[in-house]
DNA sequence: AAATCATCTCGTCATATAACGAGATATCTA
DNA sequence: TAGATATCTCGTTATATGACGAGATGATTT
């Protein structure tokens, strides 16, 4: 449908939503992680996790105080949930390879590993 | 890079530029004759165009006072011109497949269908 | 050259979107 | 239970976007 396609590129086409999905590349990650790399308020992170939760590009699971995000699982079969968005899964194989030596993504993914280094419960503090 | 991206993404992920590209699949076609299906102000639909054709994803031709615009030739070295946005190619492929059993689709298809059974002298007038 | 036609550009308006802070909610810790 | 922490929701504001009409531009026809 008209409208499925029309969410899923507005939703990947967005500049910060397209950092969050490539972060999100291999690893699941909390609010608080993608804030401190993304240097933008919990409100504003939580807003566009939320667009794509319902575009059903990613999918998330609270743990304790933390909700983690990730990409919705790449089924073979699309027979997953009864109604998924059909356009999800090849926008999310795109990206796999897309972007990847872009400068803020690369910048990214670095500001990224150092965060890893340290558990949660120390990282979401600082940077 | 993200801007190329962004910009390709958001191009395509309009409803009304998404009617266009999948109309153009196959065929090129005028102003006029897109004015006719989408039945919208020729402003406006020359507004998307423009937008789609800044974003590399159709080109223009102009031949006497018609324009007409074509999905950009998918050469499969995408050594075209210097610049070519690298996302470009890939999205027009997806497209060729998507959207193909959407009822706003069909419609516009079936409109085009008989706007093409008359030259574009006459069609460009009534629907 | 004047009239006509197709298209483009510009300014305007209404709506959509992104960012934020403040406050609500949920969970853990003391 | 009280306090701290992580996330979400809501309202606000600034900017982006889509649609239009009016007028400019470029080409054809008379």
């Amino acid at each position: 449908m008209l409208a499925d396609y029309e969410a899923v590129m507005k939703a990947a086409g967005d500049r910060t939503r397209a950092r969050i999905l490539k972060m999100l590349q291999g690893r699941e990650l909390c609010v608080c992680q993608l804030m401190a790399v993304l240097r933008m308020s919990s409100s504003t992170v939580s807003k566009h996790l939320s667009i794509l939760k319902m575009t059903g590009l990613v999918q998330d699971r609270r743990d304790g105080r933390w909700v983690y995000y990730s990409l919705v699982s790449q089924t073979v079969d699309s027979t997953t949930p009864s109604g998924r968005n059909p356009y999800v899964g090849t926008i999310l194989r795109c990206l796999q390879d897309w972007l990847n030596d872009d400068p803020a993504i690369r910048a990214d993914q670095q500001k990224l590993e150092k965060l890893l280094a340290t558990p949660v419960e120390q990282a979401c503090g600082p940077v």
